[in-house]
DNA sequence: CACATAAATGCATACTGTGCAATATTTGCT
DNA sequence: AGCAAATATTGCACAGTATGCATTTATGTG
């Protein structure tokens, strides 16, 4: 069975994560060269490029994947849709749960290096753009526009929401789901006050 | 004055920039070194790093700059949201009009070269900051959240939109504008389908 | 012109990332 | 257990990226 090995290398991959978090944090993003991680991580500098392309993916390891195929009910449902996303949300999170100890450790770096924060956005995009695809699928092709808007925004307000969930231990994935609901439904009520409909003018 | 001496650097810049597109259109994101695109700027490879530092820069340039204190009306207007947003976005574009042929070269090498996506998103972020920071002092601080996601929703419109304008020599600003208006109602539209309110859970 | 300032350059150097080949380890199978 | 195939680890060489520092060159000013 490949099952073995492939535990063992993604417990590998874990553990390199871990020595790049602790080196960082130890000395600095800027300071922590990729030898020293593979050296804390008690592998070569060599092994250490088998398991990440480079000094930042080994930071953030890989972040938590939205199934497409997983999501084939999204795409006909004709439930509310900021409800279909949250359900979206909430069994990705169930398929692969996030780290509480490493989520603070990225957050503690990302507060100490802020040129780091674009590239913790980034590693939201797989998911945004899977998310994308679903609502595409959903919404018709002639919403491109729309859907990635809304699976920017999504992943956008669940990243806000775990950053609250990695600062509060009392805080259930219920409750960060029901942070995502909330901010959503903020936004729609700032994008519709005051507007009476959309003229188009040209394009 | 300086200003002589600040055009001659601005100048080199863009020197710099348009040899970066054209090494990058020629030979591939990868394969185009600093060294090359140098020689192609007429100018030492040491040189490079005292404009850029380093090569996504140089192809990016530096990107339209939202002017914070140019805002100080929006923070206080009663007027509808999404058309004070517009109204800042227009100011923007005014100030510092985007040059076609350029954003027309980096979208391709964005194209060809689909690593260099979220580097180009990246690229929003500096006005996606400040255009956040004046959400957050209209909407106050309870909703900063609520004021981040609007910002990049309304920057990630806007790019939408220069992306149709870039492909359609004949579309005007006001154009750009316009499709950014019509993404951001239709995105409170999708929001609000089916919302009978939010109720609070926790945090 | 001569001086002060800023820009451009050359050189040395540390670090990143990749390809390749050699070695070691694990796995499936008998 | 023992063998062969697959897979992982490692060392080495090397191209490229980026920075610091000292030096040279160009430019604007009086």
């Amino acid at each position: 069975m490949n099952n073995l090995r492939d535990r063992r290398r993604r417990q590998t991959a874990r553990d390199i994560q871990q020595a790049a978090l602790r080196v960082v944090l130890r000395i600095g993003y800027g300071a922590a060269t990729t030898d020293a991680i593979a050296a804390e991580a008690q592998i070569s500098p060599r092994t250490f490029f088998n398991y990440y392309p480079n000094k930042q993916a080994a930071i953030l390891g890989q972040p938590p994947k939205l199934d497409r195929d997983a999501g084939q009910w999204f795409e006909t449902s004709d439930q509310p849709l900021v409800g279909d996303i949250l359900r979206l949300l909430a069994q990705m999170l169930g398929d692969d749960p996030l780290d509480r100890t490493i989520m603070s450790m990225i957050k503690q770096v990302v507060d100490r290096t802020p040129e780091l924060l674009p590239l913790f956005r980034m590693s939201l995009d797989e998911m945004t753009q899977a998310l994308s695809d679903l609502l595409l699928a959903r919404l018709g092709p002639d919403r491109t526009w729309e859907a990635m808007l809304i699976a920017e925004l999504s992943t956008h307000a669940l990243s806000n929401a775990v950053h609250s969930w990695v600062a509060d231990d009392r805080m259930t994935v219920d409750c960060v789901l029901g942070l995502v609901r909330q901010q959503l439904d903020r936004i729609g009520a700032l994008l519709v006050a005051g507007v009476k409909s959309t003229e188009r003018s040209c394009g």
